[in-house]
DNA sequence: CGCTATGGGAAGAGACGTTG
DNA sequence: CAACGTCTCTTCCCATAGCG
């Protein structure tokens, strides 16, 4: 027995008031009378009504919906950045339709697409296998989050001065032997930073350095298979110096430290390691690990206040069009933990 | 305070041409 | 002439903005 679900209509006829008026009861019940407030009210809870969003969204055109497209969720900077992002429906009221996509542009179209026919208010991007002219081109606010950005708006962390910082860092420590492992990041990327600024710290402080940028794949494992030969081949070619070790991000980090663990049983004072991102993994490791701190809720917060004004903006009677993008950069927080002296 | 047009898409109704 | 597939046209869903 399904019964139909009680609409304004229903609650009109029964209060003998119009629809406008119980709408008006919803959205501006300062212009009801006292009186009539208490009658819709109590109308209301006889009737049992539940509130249709859907309806809503026909009526005024707005979803309340936000899309997100992230890589994947196995690299835990992504989880916790969509951690971050869903937590802002406290402040803003905003709701998440989310993709993960890694396998090209062509899937990452398809689910854009599908996102538009959701009617999203806007966009955040941390994908990046579209360029960004075609992001702009889809004429809603879109927010790109590490990643090339040229055409639209982006938050970014500081990549350049957090691998300085961490590159520094292990220089203090007077490694003998400097070595960043990342994937081979495309030059327009703003993780690109991160190599550039490891290798002009080392050239500046004349300290020997090695970078390794043969890390892929599409899942924990392959990646994992891919530290492993690293790994190996570090131990076979610097057996006895003082390796200072720089990981892309935290998870790499992870799976570097677990190997040395697994052949050691301890971490040898012939390493340090630092990572990237501050992200649950690297305090929650077999041994904390020293990071880069990616603020990654001040990330998440600073996107959103530029994606909800330009969403507020579309929804003027004049919207103006997308202006020239707003790039902002978040300044990273080096944490010293158990992976560095 | 009420009336009315509005929005995107599903479902229903109707139109049309073809077939056995 | 009913039965069928294929289109196209209406109606309906519901809350809202704008106007009277």
């Amino acid at each position: 027995m399904s019964k139909k679900q009680v609409t304004f209509a229903d609650i009109a006829e029964y209060t003998n008031f119009s629809k406008t008026t119980i709408s008006r009861y919803f959205n501006h019940p300062d212009s009801l009378t006292l009186e009539n407030q208490e009658k819709i009210s109590q109308a209301l809870d006889t009737l049992g009504y539940k509130k249709n969003k859907l309806a809503k969204v026909l009526a005024n055109g707005k979803s309340e919906f936000i899309g997100i497209i992230v890589p994947n969720l196995y690299l835990h900077y992504y989880s916790e950045m969509l951690a971050q992002f869903l937590s802002s429906y406290r402040d803003y009221h905003y709701k998440f339709l989310v993709f993960a996509s890694e396998h090209g542009a062509e899937e990452e179209q398809q689910y854009i697409e599908e996102l538009l026919s959701y009617q999203i208010e806007g966009l955040i991007v941390l994908s990046h296998t579209l360029p960004s002219e075609k992001l702009a081109s889809y004429q809603i606010p879109v927010i790109a989050i590490e990643r090339e950005a040229e055409y639209i708006s982006s938050v970014n962390t500081d990549n350049y001065m957090g691998a300085l910082q961490a590159t520094s860092l292990l220089i203090r420590d007077k490694c003998d032997m400097l070595i960043h492992i990342n994937v081979n990041v495309d030059k327009s990327i703003p993780a690109y930073d991160r190599i550039r600024a490891f290798q002009e710290t080392c050239e500046e402080y004349h300290v020997p350095y090695d970078i390794d940028l043969s890390v892929e794949g599409n899942s924990y494992h392959e990646i994992l298979n891919v530290i492993r030969e690293i790994f190996n081949k570090i131990e076979a070619k610097y057996p006895d110096q003082k390796k200072g070790i720089f990981l892309a991000n935290d998870t790499y980090a992870n799976m570097f430290l677990n190997l040395i663990f697994q052949k050691y049983g301890t971490f040898p004072s012939t390493y340090e390691i630092v990572g990237f991102d501050n992200s649950p993994i690297a305090s929650e490791a077999i041994l904390p690990i020293t990071t880069v701190g990616q603020q990654i809720d001040v990330i998440a917060k600073t996107a959103m206040d530029l994606l909800v004004r330009q969403m507020d903006e579309q929804k003027k009677r004049a919207p103006k069009p997308l202006g020239e993008p707003i790039h902002k950069q978040i300044t990273p927080v080096l944490i010293r933990r158990n992976t560095t002296q």
